[in-house]
DNA sequence: TCGTCATTTCGCGAATTGACGATATGATTT
DNA sequence: AAATCATATCGTCAATTCGCGAAATGACGA
Protein backbone atom coordinates (compact mmCIF):
# COMPACT_ATOMS: atom_id res chain seq x y z
CA UNK A 1 0.00 0.00 0.00
CA UNK A 2 0.88 3.15 0.68
CA UNK A 3 4.62 3.26 0.78
CA UNK A 4 6.46 6.61 1.76
CA UNK A 5 6.59 8.02 -2.00
CA UNK A 6 9.57 10.69 -1.63
CA UNK A 7 13.01 10.33 -2.70
CA UNK A 8 12.60 9.84 -6.35
CA UNK A 9 10.00 11.40 -8.46
CA UNK A 10 11.71 12.53 -11.63
CA UNK A 11 14.38 15.25 -10.80
CA UNK A 12 13.49 17.03 -14.07
CA UNK A 13 13.07 20.54 -12.15
CA UNK A 14 11.95 22.54 -15.12
CA UNK A 15 9.12 21.44 -17.77
CA UNK A 16 9.69 24.13 -20.25
CA UNK A 17 8.63 21.86 -23.18
CA UNK A 18 11.27 23.81 -25.65
CA UNK A 19 15.02 23.23 -26.73
CA UNK A 20 17.41 23.54 -23.84
CA UNK A 21 19.20 26.87 -25.09
CA UNK A 22 15.68 28.78 -24.70
CA UNK A 23 15.74 32.23 -22.41
CA UNK A 24 12.20 32.84 -22.35
CA UNK A 25 9.62 31.87 -20.34
CA UNK A 26 10.02 28.40 -18.47
CA UNK A 27 6.86 26.90 -16.44
CA UNK A 28 7.61 26.03 -12.79
CA UNK A 29 7.93 22.19 -12.51
CA UNK A 30 5.58 20.48 -10.77
CA UNK A 31 7.26 19.58 -7.66
CA UNK A 32 7.56 24.03 -7.06
CA UNK A 33 4.05 24.09 -7.97
CA UNK A 34 3.25 21.20 -5.59
CA UNK A 35 4.97 23.03 -3.17
CA UNK A 36 3.54 26.88 -3.80
CA UNK A 37 -0.17 24.78 -3.12
CA UNK A 38 1.07 22.90 0.35
CA UNK A 39 2.35 26.21 1.99
CA UNK A 40 -0.46 28.11 0.48
CA UNK A 41 -2.82 26.47 3.02
CA UNK A 42 -2.47 28.23 6.57
CA UNK A 43 -3.22 24.75 8.23
CA UNK A 44 -0.25 23.61 6.59
CA UNK A 45 2.04 26.40 7.57
CA UNK A 46 0.67 25.86 11.30
CA UNK A 47 1.81 22.47 10.98
CA UNK A 48 5.23 23.19 9.46
CA UNK A 49 5.76 24.83 12.87
CA UNK A 50 5.66 21.69 14.73
CA UNK A 51 8.87 20.61 12.84
CA UNK A 52 10.94 23.46 14.06
CA UNK A 53 14.22 22.96 15.52
CA UNK A 54 14.65 19.60 13.15
CA UNK A 55 11.46 17.92 14.92
CA UNK A 56 10.41 14.55 13.77
CA UNK A 57 6.52 13.39 14.65
CA UNK A 58 4.68 10.63 14.10
CA UNK A 59 1.31 11.33 12.34
CA UNK A 60 -0.56 10.76 14.99
CA UNK A 61 1.50 13.34 17.32
CA UNK A 62 0.71 16.03 14.65
CA UNK A 63 -2.99 15.45 14.50
CA UNK A 64 -2.92 15.83 18.45
CA UNK A 65 -0.61 18.36 19.17
CA UNK A 66 -2.61 20.59 15.65
CA UNK A 67 -5.55 19.52 17.31
CA UNK A 68 -6.83 17.57 13.84
CA UNK A 69 -8.41 14.26 12.88
CA UNK A 70 -5.72 11.71 12.23
CA UNK A 71 -6.87 10.91 8.48
CA UNK A 72 -6.61 14.62 8.04
CA UNK A 73 -3.31 14.83 9.48
CA UNK A 74 -2.04 12.16 7.07
CA UNK A 75 -3.18 13.77 4.24
CA UNK A 76 -1.91 17.00 5.00
CA UNK A 77 1.61 15.48 5.61
CA UNK A 78 1.24 13.63 2.35
CA UNK A 79 0.63 16.80 0.55
CA UNK A 80 3.55 18.72 2.38
CA UNK A 81 5.69 15.47 1.68
CA UNK A 82 4.97 16.18 -2.20
CA UNK A 83 6.18 19.80 -2.02
CA UNK A 84 9.61 19.06 -0.90
CA UNK A 85 8.89 20.33 1.89
CA UNK A 86 8.90 17.18 4.43
CA UNK A 87 10.66 13.70 4.32
CA UNK A 88 9.34 10.80 5.96
CA UNK A 89 10.64 7.16 6.84
CA UNK A 90 8.96 4.49 8.30
CA UNK A 91 9.95 3.26 11.95
CA UNK A 92 8.36 -0.28 12.62
CA UNK A 93 4.41 0.45 12.43
CA UNK A 94 5.06 4.28 12.63
CA UNK A 95 5.53 6.54 9.95
CA UNK A 96 8.01 9.55 11.03
CA UNK A 97 7.50 13.16 9.60
CA UNK A 98 10.67 15.92 9.67
CA UNK A 99 11.47 18.95 7.09
CA UNK A 100 13.36 18.37 4.54
CA UNK A 101 16.21 20.94 4.29
CA UNK A 102 17.42 20.06 1.41
CA UNK A 103 14.42 19.42 -0.77
CA UNK A 104 13.33 23.22 0.75
CA UNK A 105 16.37 24.65 -0.53
CA UNK A 106 16.54 23.49 -4.20
CA UNK A 107 12.62 23.61 -4.51
CA UNK A 108 13.32 27.49 -3.30
CA UNK A 109 16.36 28.10 -6.02
CA UNK A 110 13.65 27.05 -8.75
CA UNK A 111 11.26 29.10 -7.84
CA UNK A 112 13.76 32.61 -7.68
CA UNK A 113 15.17 31.47 -11.30
CA UNK A 114 11.58 31.02 -11.94
CA UNK A 115 10.46 34.45 -10.76
CA UNK A 116 13.92 36.14 -11.64
CA UNK A 117 12.71 35.21 -15.54
CA UNK A 118 9.19 35.85 -15.73
CA UNK A 119 9.91 39.10 -13.46
CA UNK B 1 -13.81 53.23 -6.48
CA UNK B 2 -11.32 50.69 -6.31
CA UNK B 3 -8.08 52.57 -7.05
CA UNK B 4 -4.93 50.06 -7.69
CA UNK B 5 -3.94 49.44 -4.10
CA UNK B 6 -0.48 48.75 -3.65
CA UNK B 7 2.47 50.61 -2.22
CA UNK B 8 1.54 50.78 1.15
CA UNK B 9 0.12 48.02 2.95
CA UNK B 10 1.37 47.73 6.49
CA UNK B 11 5.40 47.01 6.12
CA UNK B 12 5.05 44.67 8.55
CA UNK B 13 6.97 41.66 7.60
CA UNK B 14 6.80 39.09 10.32
CA UNK B 15 3.37 38.62 12.62
CA UNK B 16 5.06 36.31 15.28
CA UNK B 17 2.83 37.42 18.41
CA UNK B 18 6.50 37.35 20.98
CA UNK B 19 8.97 39.73 21.60
CA UNK B 20 11.65 40.90 19.89
CA UNK B 21 14.72 38.22 20.53
CA UNK B 22 12.69 35.16 19.72
CA UNK B 23 14.36 32.85 17.99
CA UNK B 24 10.96 30.27 17.86
CA UNK B 25 8.29 29.60 15.58
CA UNK B 26 7.64 32.82 13.38
CA UNK B 27 4.52 32.78 11.44
CA UNK B 28 4.20 33.84 7.35
CA UNK B 29 3.22 37.72 6.65
CA UNK B 30 0.36 37.97 5.35
CA UNK B 31 1.81 39.06 2.39
CA UNK B 32 3.67 36.25 2.24
CA UNK B 33 0.91 33.96 2.49
CA UNK B 34 -1.09 35.89 -0.42
CA UNK B 35 2.54 35.70 -2.37
CA UNK B 36 2.18 31.78 -2.33
CA UNK B 37 -1.68 31.89 -2.87
CA UNK B 38 -1.19 33.57 -5.77
CA UNK B 39 1.58 31.64 -7.33
CA UNK B 40 -0.16 28.58 -6.14
CA UNK B 41 -2.74 28.34 -8.93
CA UNK B 42 -1.77 27.46 -12.62
CA UNK B 43 -3.77 30.10 -14.50
CA UNK B 44 -1.79 32.86 -12.66
CA UNK B 45 1.35 31.38 -13.24
CA UNK B 46 0.18 31.03 -16.98
CA UNK B 47 -0.64 35.01 -16.61
CA UNK B 48 2.85 35.80 -14.90
CA UNK B 49 4.86 34.11 -18.06
CA UNK B 50 2.75 37.44 -20.19
CA UNK B 51 5.14 39.96 -17.90
CA UNK B 52 8.35 38.60 -18.78
CA UNK B 53 10.84 40.89 -19.89
CA UNK B 54 9.24 43.58 -17.85
CA UNK B 55 6.53 43.69 -20.57
CA UNK B 56 4.08 46.09 -19.03
CA UNK B 57 -0.08 45.14 -20.50
CA UNK B 58 -3.40 46.63 -19.30
CA UNK B 59 -6.17 44.40 -18.06
CA UNK B 60 -8.12 43.78 -21.17
CA UNK B 61 -4.53 43.11 -22.81
CA UNK B 62 -4.46 40.47 -20.43
CA UNK B 63 -7.24 38.95 -21.03
CA UNK B 64 -6.57 38.75 -24.38
CA UNK B 65 -3.41 37.05 -24.60
CA UNK B 66 -4.55 34.74 -22.00
CA UNK B 67 -7.79 33.80 -23.35
CA UNK B 68 -10.14 34.86 -20.68
CA UNK B 69 -12.54 37.46 -19.57
CA UNK B 70 -12.43 40.90 -19.00
CA UNK B 71 -13.20 40.74 -15.07
CA UNK B 72 -11.59 37.41 -14.42
CA UNK B 73 -8.27 39.02 -15.68
CA UNK B 74 -9.03 42.08 -13.41
CA UNK B 75 -9.07 39.58 -10.32
CA UNK B 76 -6.30 37.89 -10.68
CA UNK B 77 -4.33 40.30 -11.44
CA UNK B 78 -5.53 42.11 -8.17
CA UNK B 79 -4.47 38.75 -6.59
CA UNK B 80 -1.13 39.06 -7.89
CA UNK B 81 -0.68 42.58 -6.96
CA UNK B 82 -1.75 41.60 -2.96
CA UNK B 83 0.89 39.03 -3.44
CA UNK B 84 3.81 41.90 -4.55
CA UNK B 85 4.22 40.44 -7.33
CA UNK B 86 3.06 42.55 -10.15
CA UNK B 87 2.64 46.54 -9.39
CA UNK B 88 0.04 49.11 -11.24
CA UNK B 89 -0.10 52.26 -12.38
CA UNK B 90 -2.87 53.83 -14.09
CA UNK B 91 -2.24 55.50 -17.40
CA UNK B 92 -5.48 57.81 -18.00
CA UNK B 93 -8.49 55.48 -18.09
CA UNK B 94 -6.45 52.47 -18.30
CA UNK B 95 -3.97 50.36 -15.69
CA UNK B 96 -0.74 49.06 -16.45
CA UNK B 97 0.48 45.98 -14.58
CA UNK B 98 3.87 44.81 -14.77
CA UNK B 99 6.40 42.34 -12.29
CA UNK B 100 6.92 43.71 -9.28
CA UNK B 101 10.87 42.69 -8.93
CA UNK B 102 11.96 44.43 -5.65
CA UNK B 103 8.10 43.00 -4.35
CA UNK B 104 9.28 39.54 -4.95
CA UNK B 105 12.87 39.40 -3.76
CA UNK B 106 11.23 40.83 -0.71
CA UNK B 107 9.04 37.94 -0.38
CA UNK B 108 11.15 35.54 -1.44
CA UNK B 109 13.35 36.52 1.38
CA UNK B 110 10.51 36.51 3.88
CA UNK B 111 9.93 33.03 2.97
CA UNK B 112 13.36 32.17 3.09
CA UNK B 113 13.68 33.09 6.69
CA UNK B 114 10.38 31.41 7.56
CA UNK B 115 11.90 27.81 6.07
CA UNK B 116 15.23 28.46 7.69
CA UNK B 117 13.31 28.78 11.35
CA UNK B 118 10.86 26.12 10.51
CA UNK B 119 13.07 23.84 9.23
C1' DT C 1 -2.66 -17.08 12.11
C1' DC C 2 -5.18 -13.70 14.68
C1' DG C 3 -5.53 -9.46 17.04
C1' DT C 4 -3.89 -4.90 17.71
C1' DC C 5 -1.99 -0.59 16.60
C1' DA C 6 -0.64 3.12 13.21
C1' DT C 7 -1.31 4.84 8.86
C1' DT C 8 -3.42 5.34 4.38
C1' DT C 9 -7.38 5.49 1.42
C1' DC C 10 -12.32 6.21 0.58
C1' DG C 11 -16.87 8.64 0.61
C1' DC C 12 -19.18 12.46 1.90
C1' DG C 13 -21.04 17.19 3.09
C1' DA C 14 -19.34 22.05 3.99
C1' DA C 15 -16.58 25.70 2.71
C1' DT C 16 -13.63 27.98 -0.64
C1' DT C 17 -12.10 29.20 -5.18
C1' DG C 18 -12.53 30.03 -10.38
C1' DA C 19 -14.72 31.91 -14.31
C1' DC C 20 -18.34 34.19 -16.25
C1' DG C 21 -21.86 37.88 -17.58
C1' DA C 22 -24.04 41.87 -15.88
C1' DT C 23 -23.62 46.04 -13.65
C1' DA C 24 -21.32 49.97 -11.31
C1' DT C 25 -17.44 53.18 -10.98
C1' DG C 26 -13.68 56.33 -12.96
C1' DA C 27 -11.61 58.87 -16.44
C1' DT C 28 -11.66 61.14 -20.86
C1' DT C 29 -13.73 63.50 -24.72
C1' DT C 30 -17.24 66.16 -26.84
C1' DA D 1 -23.71 67.05 -18.90
C1' DA D 2 -23.76 63.08 -21.83
C1' DA D 3 -21.47 59.50 -24.30
C1' DT D 4 -17.76 56.34 -24.33
C1' DC D 5 -14.16 53.40 -22.92
C1' DA D 6 -11.45 50.64 -19.47
C1' DT D 7 -11.60 48.67 -15.19
C1' DA D 8 -13.58 47.06 -10.80
C1' DT D 9 -17.26 44.85 -8.24
C1' DC D 10 -21.32 41.80 -7.80
C1' DG D 11 -24.22 37.56 -8.17
C1' DT D 12 -24.16 33.05 -9.67
C1' DC D 13 -22.89 28.37 -10.66
C1' DA D 14 -19.29 24.66 -11.37
C1' DA D 15 -15.20 22.78 -9.67
C1' DT D 16 -11.92 22.18 -6.17
C1' DT D 17 -10.37 21.83 -1.43
C1' DC D 18 -11.04 20.79 3.68
C1' DG D 19 -11.96 18.03 7.46
C1' DC D 20 -14.21 14.22 9.12
C1' DG D 21 -15.59 9.18 10.22
C1' DA D 22 -15.45 4.63 8.29
C1' DA D 23 -13.08 1.13 6.17
C1' DA D 24 -8.79 -0.95 4.10
C1' DT D 25 -3.80 -1.81 4.31
C1' DG D 26 0.70 -2.83 6.75
C1' DA D 27 3.55 -4.10 10.54
C1' DC D 28 4.22 -6.33 14.68
C1' DG D 29 3.55 -9.53 18.62
C1' DA D 30 0.89 -13.19 21.04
Amino acid sequence: MGEPTNSQEVAASLTGARGPESPGPVELSERTHDFLKALASSSRQRIMLLFAQGAELSVSEVAERAGIGQSTASEQLALLRRGGILDSRREGKIVLYRADRDGVLSVLDDLRSYLLTCC
